[in-house]
DNA sequence: AACTCGGGGCG
DNA sequence: CGCCCAGAGTT
């Protein structure tokens, strides 16, 4: 198969990403741990959001053996508000894995890599390519876009084909003998600063020459958009127990799909989709709660979720114990993993901004 | 192959 | 308000 890029034009994507590059925090030092934390971070989460969190995270848990010896809880209060809480569950036990059965060494190869939960084709490709400089190829969102354009490819964003195609062009485009970190890099930085989803910035593109979409004036119309559905509207109550300056909050059970061990106001659903659970948390199979007046309502979207929250004072009909429960000052939640929805509920009712030191 | 999983920022 | 983001795991 002949190669799909002129020598020339590799060269010109590498001459524009060591010029335009962004310094980006987890950019300074390339070790295996650096990279796969902020690969964890950014699958599906923009680079603008990530970065706190990956200063914040980098500094409590330095390295594997310290994000090993963590508790989940607390390896969970530094991912909340970040979303999909999976990555962080599988991250931890990712790095409990690499510390008791690999001795503290991050698997270097594409494969090894794909042993850990957590790591797919995507992260285990950047993991090798970017840390180690291993010949790996890898496509996100950013290099579907960017060669949907260049080659014209059919197909709608995230499909299946599309997505397949990218793939095997990856492979073939990567450097064989050193550079692929460098080489995927770039791709993805194209794809972040000038092949945009909406409006490309074709004028400002080291292959505005070689792009194939372009060359048909219709850039922007690759790939074509995915076909989504409408989210579904929810509609919760959540509950402010206050006592002495504390309020009562509420853990997720761990087999709980969405936000498992997340903390939350006390929630339940209203209507009858029951798509979340439709009563107050119980304690051994008593009610504890009682609704009292209206305080305010907020929206909340999670995937695909509508959520409209109405938030009013709860009394206890009997005293919450154990496990599951507990009384947090606004210092304390600033340091729980707390839902998003949570958060969202007790912003401006913190003395403190909910910022995670 | 289709679904699920958060949340935010921007046009 | 719709769209998309340095995707992975489950069904």
């Amino acid at each position: 198969m002949p190669t799909p890029l002129a020598p020339r034009a590799r060269a010109r994507l590498l001459r524009w990403f060591r010029a335009e590059r962004r310094a980006l925090p987890w950019r300074e030092r390339r070790d295996a741990y650096r990279v796969w934390i902020s690969e964890a971070m950014l699958q599906q989460t923009r680079v603008a959001t990530v970065i706190p969190y990956f200063e914040r995270f980098l500094a409590r848990f330095p390295d594997v053996e310290a994000l090993a010896a963590a508790r989940e809880e607390d390896v969970l209060a530094h991912w909340s508000g970040l979303g999909y809480y999976r990555r962080a569950r599988t991250l931890h036990q990712a790095a409990r894995s690499i510390v008791a059965e690999l001795g503290g060494v991050f698997p270097s190869t594409r494969t090894g890599l794909l042993e850990l939960p957590g790591i797919g084709p995507y992260t285990a490709g950047a993991i090798a390519s970017l840390a180690f400089d291993a010949p790996e190829a890898l496509v996100d969102g950013n290099v579907e876009r960017v060669f949907a354009r260049l080659f014209a490819l059919p197909g709608a964003l995230g499909s299946s084909s599309l997505k397949e195609r990218a793939w095997e062009l990856a492979r073939e485009l990567v450097p064989r003998a050193k550079g692929a970190g460098e080489w995927n890099e770039a791709l993805m930085e194209l794809g972040a600063l000038v092949c945009l989803p909406r409006e490309p910035r074709c004028g400002l593109c080291p292959w505005e020459a070689d792009c194939a979409a372009r060359a048909l004036g219709r850039a922007a119309e690759f790939p074509a958009p995915k076909a989504r559905k409408p989210g579904l509207e929810v509609e919760l109550e959540a509950l402010l127990v206050e006592r002495s300056g504390r309020i009562l909050l509420h853990q997720r059970a761990a087999h709980e799909g969405r936000m498992a061990l997340m903390w939350e106001l006390p929630t339940r659903e209203l209507g009858s989709e029951h798509l979340f659970s439709a009563h107050w948390p119980l304690q051994a199979g008593r009610v504890l709660l009682r609704e009292g007046e209206e305080l305010g309502r907020l929206r909340h979207t999670i995937t695909h979720h509508r959520i409209q929250v109405v938030l009013r004072r709860g009394e206890l009909a009997a005293q919450p114990r154990g496990a599951g429960w507990c009384w947090a000052t606004a210092g304390d939640a600033s340091g729980l993993a707390l839902t998003g929805m949570t958060r969202k509920a007790l912003r401006g009712r913190c003395a403190s901004p909910l910022s995670r030191a």
